[in-house]
DNA sequence: AATAATCCGGTTGTCCGACAATAACAATAT
DNA sequence: ATATTGTTATTGTCGGACAACCGGATTATT
């Protein structure tokens, strides 16, 4: 019996120039920051014309493979954490994860974060987390976007010391959904910002004695206590965020 | 002094024809398994031509948001936790992010998921995990395919037991760059298949008598066992997984 | 009548050519 | 020297065209 065929490749035009742009990119020969041929070049390069090249380029566009710097020129950009973060929560909003799910996840995750924190961070790390502390015990008590911004920036400073863009963009991803929201249970909540500070607080000294375990331990704490404004809240943890 | 005028809305049409569709879709005019008017309808609402339209398309497909059913058609999805975890996972890799990273994030994740897996996967779930052990038993030993699909498969069904949509898409991702990659050592390495044999055993057991600790410190044990055959197969860690 | 081959209309994938809008750059005027 | 005004290259959008493809209706075959 003859071999069979193989299937053979049968992918629309702009799908293979998206690859094959890719596949530059990730191999390197492309490099970050560099800038993508005009149009008309990647046209004679590929033999297809603008309206096919153009719809690879908004596959690319859309993938944060390039983006569009002065001049609208596109030029190369490796994903970082932060583009991870932002496609993935925007992700989980369109397919209607709920609040429940994301505070599982966050009460999961950030414990341990913490005790890695407290094993990692740098000594600058920690005085910056400091500062982002203090910068929230100096913002005026009735000043809620402060207080949130505070709590979230706190967070985003222990994901990034940890060193690790994995995680970080995990734990930023969490920070995202949670942020928008945070709003308007902090607002409801008068004692919010005096537990959050003393959270804080004893976050950091468990950073500065590097002791993990106190460290994972007052983050679940703190993470329940901002779970519990929810509650307070009224809000439905089994609603879809957005 | 009048009141200076605001920025006008600028943005490329096929944009705007992108965030339209995106928008129906998150507030639910457009269900999910709904199909999208033909390019030429699209057109016509939106008053542009069909090579705009594309282009809009093109963003929502890479999103993935709209996926092509049979006779070319596009229809509504919204992304679920596979789709998340794949996107992921590839960005991860174009950013440049390496084995170490990935491994890290494991350790700190894995033992987590295995603790709440104790708690809270079903009879059921722990019945299928059984199964996917037994059915690595059961493979050839130098079937080195098999186990490294028995062993993925037996991460990917706690995550799927832990009912969480976010976790989910997170410990996948994780899946997805450990997969390609475990290959090489497992094959390299020959007791492997053994003492993975043995994790799941002690996993299994843990899960069935709800014991959260046992499960974590087993799910360490394996997680740290796999990462072992890495620096045996002599892998830098270092590297950039990809 | 049941099945296979054929035709057909609608839709997508690709191409071509054109032009307005825009932004960087060069040339000019004040 | 600075501000203003062309100049030019490139992108954004348009309109139309046509082949490839798909599903379903139609016809032929047994």
């Amino acid at each position: 019996m003859t071999k069979a065929f193989q299937q053979l490749e049968r992918a629309p035009a702009y799908m293979k120039v998206y690859r094959a742009i890719e596949e530059r990119i990730s191999d390197g020969t492309l490099k970050d920051g560099a800038h993508l041929p005009t149009e008309a070049e990647l046209c004679a390069q590929f033999g297809v014309t603008r309206s096919t090249v153009r719809e690879g380029l908004r596959l690319l566009e859309q993938t944060g493979l390039i983006v569009r710097g002065a001049a609208k020129k596109f030029f190369i950009r490796r994903p970082n954490s932060n583009d991870i973060a932002a496609a993935a929560s925007k992700s989980f909003a369109l397919g209607g994860v709920t609040f429940s799910e994301v505070w599982d996840a966050l009460a999961t995750l950030y414990p341990e974060a913490a005790r890695l924190a407290a094993k990692r961070l740098s000594k600058a790390k920690v005085a910056e987390l400091k500062a982002v502390r203090a910068s929230l015990e100096a913002a005026k008590g009735d000043d809620h976007e402060a207080t949130v911004a505070g709590a979230v920036e706190f967070f985003q400073q222990i994901a990034k010391g940890l060193d690790n863009r994995v995680m970080l963009a995990m734990l930023q991803s969490l920070n995202l959904m949670i942020g928008e929201s945070l709003r308007h249970v902090i607002a409801g909540a008068p004692k919010a910002k005096d537990r959050i500070l003393n959270a804080q607080k004893k976050l950091v000294e468990a950073f500065e004695a590097r002791d993990a375990d106190l460290a994972a331990d007052w983050m679940a704490k703190h993470i329940d206590d901002l779970k519990r404004g929810y509650q307070v809240a009224k809000v439905d943890l089994d609603e879809p965020i957005l």
